[in-house]
DNA sequence: GCCTGAGTTGAATGGCTGTTCAGTCACCGC
DNA sequence: GCGGTGACTGAACAGCCATTCAACTCAGGC
């Protein structure tokens, strides 16, 4: 029954599947209601499997984070691989960050990032993994400013000042939007979002 | 031995060592790794009474997340209370927010708003409470400057927008300094969110 | 044709922990 | 003094789940 889907190399698609599951089952419950049990029967198979792969469960948990958030910054690298305006660029990665709608791989992405910084607060090891992620992030904002500024686009401005506030002003609005805030909805805290990064950057 | 304490009125304060003792706990390992059994020995009695008080669980660590942030609340209102100028009391907002050292009552508050927002993202009872004390927050904000507004040490500005974004600004650099990271400093994020505030209501 | 090792499973095992229960204790109104 | 009530407890109970285990299947190499 199993065996039959696609012949040989199937051990690296069951981690996967494995991961994929279990970072949806965290962003649907959260990582302390989600049993190995859940991910055995979201890939249609045993417990026993599950454990066979990651050891531990605690281990399929963190791997299944990692996974699923480096998987987010991979889409974002490739959007921003298309030729586009600094404008464009902007509300791209303000689009990614809050809204509902447009967040790659798996919904619910937002309740991901909030377990995220909770083990995070805890466990030295997966800060270590949150801090290098939200580099990354910063990293794709300055290189998105940079690229503009050789351009000729805009002047220049103090880029990993201007990375490091946005990308802050970005996580606190977008907590705001996944957790439904009544007054900075979704439009808002776009609105925003932009705003304050064209007035920072001498757009218009 | 525990009924020798202070005779009378007890109940009520049992109820608020416990709450208190499972806010700690919370901070400490969080919600899930958090047992009645944990809470119990640190008020000094058994499981059983912790029940007794709080027929379920759940409902003790949720309310234990409300009393606590309230109480923080409770202590930022009575700071503002003292006379100031408008750069002193955002220094102490900031402060308040970011500082790892200090906020009242429970060590290592941003583990408390962790695990609030990831119970938030789940349960919409728990999201109305949190929803209600972001409002309390942004209240505080705009009353803050509203005051200098009034007392002709600021222009008027858009004190509804100022406090939401500032607010966001606030919590997303929080995130990061209470996650240690290694560009975002306490100090760069004081900077950071002075400078912002100034800027934006045009002192100096 | 056999053997090895990886993938897979169903059925235990065993620990943990929320909740229940039957009862103790001490105070208080009468 | 007595009955009752509310605070409190220790000892079960019961369910849940991670983890273990012994076994089975089945390629592929030799």
């Amino acid at each position: 029954m199993a065996t039959t889907e696609a012949s040989q190399g199937q051990s690296d698609t069951r981690r996967d599947q494995m991961l994929t599951a279990a970072a949806e089952l965290i962003a649907e419950r959260g990582l302390a209601r989600t049993r190995i049990a859940d991910v055995a029967a979201r890939v249609g198979t045993s417990p026993a499997l599950v454990v066979y792969y990651f050891a531990t469960k605690d281990g399929l948990l963190i791997e299944a984070l990692r996974h699923s958030e480096a998987g987010f910054y991979r889409a974002v690298e490739d959007l921003l691989q298309r030729p586009a305006t600094l404008e464009e660029r902007l509300a791209t990665l303000v689009d990614l960050t809050i809204s509902v709608g447009s967040q790659g791989e798996v919904q619910g992405h937002w309740g991901l990032w909030f377990e995220l910084w909770c083990e995070a607060f805890r466990h030295p090891e997966v800060a270590r993994d949150r801090r290098q992620l939200d580099e990354q992030w910063r990293a794709i904002i300055r290189r998105v400013v940079l690229a503009a500024v050789e351009d000729g686009e805009v002047a220049a401005v103090d880029v990993d000042r201007f990375a490091l506030t946005w990308a802050a002003l970005l996580d606190g609005l977008a907590v705001q939007v996944a957790l439904e805030d009544e007054v900075v909805t979704e439009q808002v805290a776009q609105e925003v979002a932009l705003t304050f990064a064209r007035r920072e950057l001498g757009l218009r």
